[in-house]
DNA sequence: TCTATGCTTAGACTTATTCTAAATACAGAA
DNA sequence: TTCTGTATTTAGAATAAGTCTAAGCATAGA
């Protein structure tokens, strides 16, 4: 499936240049969760003018904010985009660092849904949301 | 309960140094995850010699890979120290960034477990293991 | 064509973390 | 005790990720 990249971002507010065009594309086109780094290693000589690392920051942040991507961070410190913006969780191959997206569904079936392909060594949640009432302490 | 710094050191094979000391009785003290530069600004001034920056990072360096301490990653790129080594996940107060301690437990309980205080935004299970058999596409 | 706005660039800057080299501390051997 | 090797700490240099700046470029619309 060829991703219409152009009309993506146009949908998602984020004028289609070719700079950022390109690096929607490389990052639809992976799994492999790449840093910042990563992107512009891959990126820079698919485009007729140089590319500044500025640029591939920029439109990352502009894509994160227009929800076209999204950040993960598996190892402390270390950034990642994904383009799959699913329901999805990630599991993460403590041998070769490889990050792994995972479907969703209810947490207590993960388990079973990966299946004896992956063994489970952690995990670990993290939730996003608000205390109300004020009372919970730090 | 006052805390053997000491000894919970000593047992892990830390040698129990006044700088280690007064940075594993910091962290044991607080519920708030603290960063590196929260730590160093708390403890310096604890002591009667100047205290080093890289002892700090050296110091949680080394309680991490001993297991006294673990790092904890909610904001992308942001590194945070918790003394809590219980099993537990961590809600993140989306108005203040507060991070809170919340016990584990059969993960489809969670949103029993947390009660009404908690309104949940999104969360994220990151699952550490090994990919067995080698056919898990990246 | 003119102009305003937004985009990109190179490089400077900032900040978190690690590294380095020298000084200190100190446990154990003599 | 004193000696001596090893570990620890320190200040500051070095590195690396990410942001900011100022100038140039592109282009949509008047
Ligand atoms: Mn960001
Ligand atoms: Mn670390
Ligand atoms: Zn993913
Ligand atoms: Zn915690």
């Amino acid at each position: 499936m060829k991703h219409n990249v152009e009309e993506l971002l146009s949908t998602h507010g984020v004028k289609p240049t070719p700079q950022r065009m390109v690096i929607a594309e490389y990052l639809l086109s992976t799994h492999s969760h790449p840093t910042a780094d990563d992107v512009f290693q891959a990126v820079k000589g698919k485009l007729p003018v140089s590319l500044s690392r500025a640029t591939v920051y920029n439109t990352l942040n502009a894509l994160v904010a227009k929800g076209v991507i999204q950040e993960v961070t598996t190892e402390a410190g270390r950034v990642r985009y994904d383009a799959n913006m699913s329901d999805h969780h990630h599991f993460v191959d403590i041998e070769t660092g490889n990050v792994i997206d995972i479907p969703a569904g209810t947490l207590n079936q993960i388990k079973l849904e990966l299946g004896d392909q992956y063994k489970i060594r952690s995990f670990h949640v993290t939730i996003f949301g608000e205390v109300v009432g004020g009372k919970a302490k730090e």
